[in-house]
DNA sequence: GGCACAAATAGGAATGGTTCCTATTTAGTC
DNA sequence: GACTAAATAGGAACCATTCCTATTTGTGCC
């Protein structure tokens, strides 16, 4: 059984391939891929953008989507857009179903394989998938228990 | 085998649905209902504005706005938001699965049933779905056969 | 360590779909 | 036809995102 990498060895890999590809290993983009890399709660710009303040406060908005703009051309990121909800990203490039709570905001992923390959898609509609997006939308755990009183 | 509803049937169950909860039927309100009936092609709020302008030359954006927040409040249409698109509106408001062309941005819906149950992701996650969305990125017959050339 | 240069950043302006505001108009009812 | 609450038109406001550009910075080279 293959364990799951940590976060430091995820920001590793994103260093390494940005130093392969060119890019400059800037103090800004340091700090998005580590923040990515730990915050698995699919953080959007906003959030991304305030907490990296925290260590660097002149960042600026532009930069962070000119960041995320380029990890996600680069593919290291995914950027997931939603129903009534800024977009998000997610260091998990792979296709995954979400868990969307209407409530806190919360996403969850969901632990189950996608239902249809892209190979059966391409064979039953002669539509060629590149991408999915597979999202539930609800409330979660917690939100229901503070609902229930 | 039960056959599925004629726009003309759609749209007078709408028209239906609109006079028992007490909304004015206004010829802005018609128009709109009229054309979701037969344009299945999943419009955004642009296109519904400039095809019901043609009978209507005045109908105002905020009309349209207003009148599709209307429909999805009561039900009657569903709301998708895409990836890079503005959003559209679908009288189908059953759950179904998209096919989206990144091409020329033709949706498509898939002929595959729901893959997991609002009952089974409950049982699995504790997550109470409400809504989903399910989507494949990529392109469709016509646009690869001209990409083919 | 210091230099040169292209790439990256900061800051602010622009964009554009959507929402908000409100005076005017209209559908429904009697 | 008149009354009234609801709906509309038109434009202003909103706000996440993108664009613009002068300034700054990482990297490679000496």
């Amino acid at each position: 059984m293959k364990r799951s990498p940590t976060p430091r060895e995820i920001e590793a890999v994103l260093r390494k391939r940005l130093r392969e590809k060119g890019y400059k290993l800037t103090s800004q983009r340091l700090a998005i891929i580590s923040l990515l890399s730990k915050d698995l709660t699919h953080p959007g710009a906003a959030d991304i953008l305030k907490k990296i303040r925290k260590s660097l406060p002149h960042v600026s908005v532009s930069t962070v989507y000119y960041t995320l703009d380029m990890l996600k051309r680069e593919g290291l990121i995914q950027e997931l857009e939603f129903y009534d909800q800024d977009n998000r990203y997610d260091i998990n490039v792979s296709n995954h179903i979400n868990l969307i709570c209407k409530n806190c905001g919360k996403i969850e992923d969901f632990p189950g394989k996608q239902p249809y390959t892209y190979a059966q898609v391409r064979q039953k509609t002669d539509f060629q998938p590149l991408g999915m997006r597979y999202e539930y939308y609800g409330y979660c755990k917690s939100c229901r228990r503070k609902r229930a009183g």
